[in-house]
DNA sequence: TGTACATCAGTGAACGCGCGTTCACTGATGTAC
DNA sequence: TGTACATCAGTGAACGCGCGTTCACTGATGTAC
């Protein structure tokens, strides 16, 4: 047994337990006999339960700001002349996010379910880490999505990307409810894709509405 | 001092604990310490604190759902020969959630960062009750949503209300630590109403946005 | 009108429970001489 | 090569604490006769 199964398996019962209920709806006690570690084994290797909290995120965030920075880049140096179109960020942004999970082996709806809880849960801690441990990536994204969108004000700007993120987050986290709920009723097969196919342009048709006075 | 005045004093006290922390993070003592009532009140009154929650939900939901079904059938009287538009729809959905806290006393961020916890953090107990106890107003909003988007196919159009849906009850769950982000950043206050000013027309795009195949 | 009883809002203290965390300890592996 | 020691992942049991809930009780008010 390798040095780091212990912690890998502490991560992968806690990324999802965390994606189902919640953070503090999710005990120690629920994670360690998931992954079937000793109950002392998260404060021995993590220190706390925040600690863990933020190694769940790093985990799935810092592999996603890496393909981020470095395909902004890339795409970047192949517009010198004008600026990224929105819908062409937009996809840099869903691509980065679908290459991730093959690293951290858990699926799109989880990591997208974190997100929103990152939002709408955390007490201070975990914003304050994922703030000044992601902001180059944020901030390199913000410049690009500044550019595409020079019509906008810079806080109605601010105010649809939230408004995306927040689509994102939500729909990504009861995709699975929802398919669900879409398959009774209609009889029709939903995959995550295809959602993603459907929101795309809610997203772009959102950020470039008219703004009203 | 009135009979009901007790209760009141725990809806009031749990409505704002509940928005500023959340529900599991929301002890009875703290809420009973605010309302300065004794600790047992709250058992005694309501049974357990999930009937609490489902009681500071309805509290301010049953005389929204109310307004909603009022003014829906007012507006549609006078629609008899076209449906009503979806600019018009979403007034008619924010003028009802403006209407209410006059009636239950509290300010309308308490109000809608309250629905956003709804979705984002309910275990089952809320969602169901919710459900059911509001099934009609909703399912009257969803005919006149039918009507103004006949473009749309019920696929589409129901994962385009999910996503409207997701939109909202994020950025209310999330608006005071998103507000507080842009008042350091560009000095700009930004106040509920102000939100959802921004907050419909990107709605409404996203709704009425051109079908990609 | 007076008495006995019922009802009900509210109380103070305690209950058991699950929580995150701590601590002394084990046993395997690596390292120095 | 053998011995002594250091390091470190992992463990079992307990710690104190805050939680939601319960319970016997009080005291005021209403009601029947």
């Amino acid at each position: 047994m390798a040095q780091s199964d212990t912690v890998n398996r502490i991560l992968d019962a806690a990324e999802v337990l965390f994606a189902e209920r919640g953070f503090s709806e999710t005990s120690l006690r629920m994670i360690t006999s998931k992954a079937n570690v000793n109950l002392a084994a998260v404060n021995y290797h993590f220190g706390s339960k925040n600690a863990l909290i933020q190694a769940v995120f790093s985990r799935f965030l810092s592999p996603f700001a890496k393909n981020l920075e470095a395909e902004l880049k890339r795409v970047s140096e192949r517009h010198t002349d004008k600026p990224i179109d929105i819908e062409t960020l937009l996809g840099i942004v869903t691509s980065c996010i679908v290459m991730v999970p093959a690293q951290s082996k858990t699926g799109v709806s989880v990591f997208m379910r974190l997100l929103g809880l990152a939002y709408t849960q955390s007490q201070g801690h975990l914003r304050k880490y994922l703030e000044q441990e992601y902001s180059r990536a944020f901030k390199m994204f913000m410049k690009h999505m500044r550019e595409a969108t020079p019509q906008l004000t810079s806080v109605d700007r601010f105010w649809r990307i939230q408004f995306m993120l927040g689509t994102t987050a939500f729909t990504m986290s009861s995709i699975e409810a929802l398919s669900d709920i879409i398959e009774n009723e209609m009889q029709v097969h939903s995959s995550t894709e295809e959602v993603v196919k459907r929101l795309v342009p809610f997203l772009a048709a959102g950020l470039q509405a008219p703004l009203q006075n």
